[in-house]
RNA sequence: GCGUCUGUAGCUCAGUUGGAUAGAGCAACGGCCUUCUAAGCCGUGUGUCCGGGGUUCGAAUCCCUGCAGGCGCGCCA
């Protein structure tokens, strides 16, 4: 039951309110010693012509036979708060907990809508760093959030496999590659090659022109600059998809610049026959100035596609073909600009599906010493960290539990859990400094953490056995503040996940399972949780599985895995 | 210059959409393993919540203004 949704219908007969107007008044206190729920009277001081404290006192007055969910009510100042019975409160909460099991939290609110994620979006040929985390862990946890909820989240890696780049890796390998070199080296090589042209470029110029005739080539279906062309593309998803893998990252679909090639004609001449594309300085623009908005340029003066035709070819694309409830792009904000001409136009163009596409933005990742820059081959390859993290992770393992009988996976599992947990661990927006030994220290607020939580509260399951939960609880044994703290966090993570939905910021269940895996720490230290009272030892030890339920599951939506034992 | 985002403890960040004494983690120092996993727990200290006005019973939160920084502003993506 929804003891919030209870309470303002109490408080709504005994005032002159709506249950609605209740619940957007009440609130949690700051403090557990306060209660779980407090009615401000300042607001209704005004309205009631009355000083709060007064209101409270009449309130609490009204409130003669309390519900059997409600242990007590007090006034505090211009507060009322409320108490709630709490071993009814942790009774309801751990059953509802134990019959949903790993799906507590799910709903089908989303069922029958599709929704669009476009992330990662990698560049073929180029190396997959760090600066590629935040949209490929992001859109990885939305994907798992969104299916939770019941909608069908459709996972779109849209490849950066078109343009220029293309033509200047063709004239780098032909002058100075070799093809074993190239097919063992993979990435590294085609980035050497990549970073040599461009030194090589500030002295020859006619490299660049080289370059586009190359590239023209491939435009042209030319079989040599065809075939390289696919070479260097499979080449660079073999190597990605170990990422990948490592990162348990999935899509839908790899359908990315160049797959959009042959669809932009019809969307500009959609542009033309709806008046919107207007000459300048030779090239054509949709014109966005009553928007505030610089204009959004469509074909370059040489009649050249960019990049906002492909995500026009792209937005229409994928409304055709998934018909979405949202469309999602998680990249970074330097695109705001870009997205935000993006809609417009294609509300201008009467397409109300328009308001249904978000720019999901994310902070910059930076490295220590300045910009990242695949150009000056000044980059940080994202599998050499994973590589050290879970090294890192070895390490500890031979330390701390030697003996531990699936190392390599339970290594694997934290060392990336320690990644990810780092990526979603605050606001997207915030700007990211690259620290390896931040990622690397698995103290406090941090995955493994998350992960250890997990595998101690198991780890008393194990050693209290089933037959100990076969046992009537008592739960009474979970009206300490130590218990209790745990069984409010549980019984909040259904609203963390939603708002994590709402505001795609994963951060939310982040943040919610940290206190969770907190407060239960402190309980497990302050309170024997096995001892001879069989009944009080169910109670707790179902609330240790309630607590490693959520963890888990709070886990899994973000993409990080809970080891069993670690 | 214009637009946009950010500014909270030495560092990284929360802060329930305007509420009760502004909270965590890291780093530092001290304590706790013959008892349920010490990747843990407890303790110690620090704040002009960027500055200045305003609205309000009440402001880190809302409005105005200034400052600092990031990003963006036509033929790259």
């Amino acid at each position: 039951m929804d003891y919030k949704k209870e309470l303002c219908q109490l408080l709504s007969e005994k005032t002159s309110l709506s249950a609605d107007e209740i619940e957007h008044l009440l609130e949690t206190p700051p403090a557990l010693e306060m209660g779980d729920f407090a009615l401000p009277c300042f607001k209704l001081a005004r309205i009631l012509r009355k000083a709060p404290a007064r209101i409270a006192e009449n309130i609490h007055a009204s409130l003669n036979d309390l519900p059997h969910w409600l242990d007590k009510v007090q006034i505090a100042g211009g507060y009322l708060n409320f108490y709630l019975d709490r071993p009814h409160y942790a009774k309801d909460m751990l059953s509802s907990v134990a019959a949903a099991g790993e799906r507590y939290g799910a709903s089908q609110e989303g069922a029958g809508r599709n929704i669009v994620i476009d992330y990662s979006s990698i560049n073929i040929a180029k190396p997959f760093h760090i600066g590629h985390l935040s949209t490929t862990v992001i859109g990885n946890s939305l994907y798992k959030i969104f299916n939770f909820l019941g909608y069908h989240s459709v996972g779109i890696n849209h490849l950066g496999d078109w343009g220029t780049q293309f033509g200047k890796l063709i004239v780098a390998y032909k002058h100075w590659g070799k093809h074993d070199t190239v097919e063992k080296g993979s990435i590294h090589a085609m980035l050497d090659l990549y970073v040599k042209f461009h030194h090589a470029a500030k002295e020859d110029v006619s490299l660049d022109e080289e370059a586009r005739a190359w590239f023209k080539k491939i435009e042209d279906g030319d079989p040599e600059a065809l075939s390289l062309f696919a070479w260097f593309k499979e080449l660079t998803l073999k190597k990605v998809s170990r990422i990948y893998d490592l990162l348990d990252v999935k899509f839908d679909s790899y359908a990315g610049e160049s797959f959009y090639n042959d669809k932009m004609q019809p969307v500009i001449e959609e542009l033309e026959a709806k008046h919107l594309l207007e000459e300048s300085n030779g090239a054509k623009v949709v014109r966005l100035d009553e928007y505030d908005l610089p204009p959004c340029l469509i074909l370059k003066s040489d009649g050249a596609t960019l990049y906002a035709t492909r995500d026009l070819a792209a937005a229409f694309y994928r409304k055709k073909t998934y018909d979405f409830y949202k469309c999602l792009y998680v990249v970074a904000y330097q695109q705001n600009l870009h997205f935000r001409q993006l809609f417009k136009v294609i509300e201008r163009m009467g397409y109300p599906w328009a308001k249904d596409m978000e720019h999901v933005a994310f902070g910059m990742v930076s490295m220590a010493d300045g910009t990242i820059s695949t150009r000056e081959g000044r980059v940080i390859f994202l599998e050499d960290v994973i590589q050290a993290a879970i090294e890192k992770t070895h390490r500890l393992i031979e330390e701390k539990n030697p003996d531990l009988a699936n190392k390599e996976e339970t290594a694997r599992d934290i060392g990336v859990g320690a990644l990810v947990y780092k990526t979603l661990s605050a606001n997207r927006i915030k700007d990211i400094v690259f620290d390896l030994d931040r990622i690397l220290n698995f103290d406090g607020e941090t995955g493994p953490y998350m992960q250890y939580t997990h595998a101690r509260a198991l780890s008393l399951l194990r050693r209290g056995g089933e037959e100990a939960l076969k046992e009537e609880p008592d739960y009474t044994a979970l009206s300490s503040p130590q218990a209790f703290s745990v069984v409010r966090l549980i019984a909040g993570f259904p609203e963390a996940i939603q708002k994590a939905a709402e505001k795609y910021e994963p951060y939310l269940i982040t943040r919610h399972i940290t206190e969770l895996a907190q407060a239960f720490n402190k309980f497990y230290y302050d309170i024997r949780i096995i001892d001879e009272n069989a009944s009080a030892t169910a109670a707790r030890l179902s609330l240790a599985k309630a607590t490693a339920t959520v963890i888990k599951i709070g886990l899994a939506l973000l993409g990080i895995r809970a080891p069993e034992r670690m």
